[in-house]
DNA sequence: TACGGAGGGGATC
DNA sequence: GATCCCCTCCGTA
């Protein structure tokens, strides 16, 4: 199992690698030390500069065939654009609750954009914390335009 | 089989 | 507005 870390401005992207798959993305409020990764490292790094809005690299996602077509459909929703989890909902004919049920055990936070899935109320829960959640959308916000 | 989870909408005060 | 309550359903243990 191959590791990359790559540091933003609100602390650090760990990438965990296996084969030629990344299997696992996780959010650290620390500043680790940075350990390239192939095109996985790079394209995230990119991301965080603006310079990329679609990753292309393969994934590996272990998981029921609901939150698969779940995910797919995130994974869709344009850059810079949020969408609630009750239009999502109506949109997959499931409930609100599987939706966030999904987004909470998804392994890929940014490759899947679960920063762009809000409450209708406001702005949701995020696993990597509301710090990320909020840290994302103010990116790609400012590079949207 | 039981249980919980990052929601939503309606009823009520 | 602010609560409360009930709906609904997939994955994991």
């Amino acid at each position: 199992m191959e590791m990359g870390i790559v540091q933003v401005g609100i602390g650090s992207v760990i990438l965990y690698i296996e084969g030629n798959k990344l299997t696992k993305i996780e959010l650290s409020n620390k500043k680790l030390d940075e350990k390239e990764c192939g095109i996985f490292t790079e394209q995230i790094k990119q991301y965080f500069d603006g310079k990329r809005k679609t990753f292309d690299f393969e994934v590996k996602l272990t998981s029921g065939p609901v939150f698969q077509k779940i995910w797919d459909y995130v994974k869709k929703i344009p850059y810079g654009t949020t969408q609630t989890y009750g239009e999502i909902a109506k949109k997959l004919k499931t409930n609100p609750r599987v939706i966030g049920f999904a987004m909470a055990s998804n392994p890929l936070p940014i490759y899947i954009p679960c920063h762009r899935v809000v409450s209708k109320k406001g702005l949701g829960g995020y696993t990597g914390g509301l710090e990320w959640k909020k840290y994302l959308l103010n990116l790609e916000k400012k590079y949207s335009q």
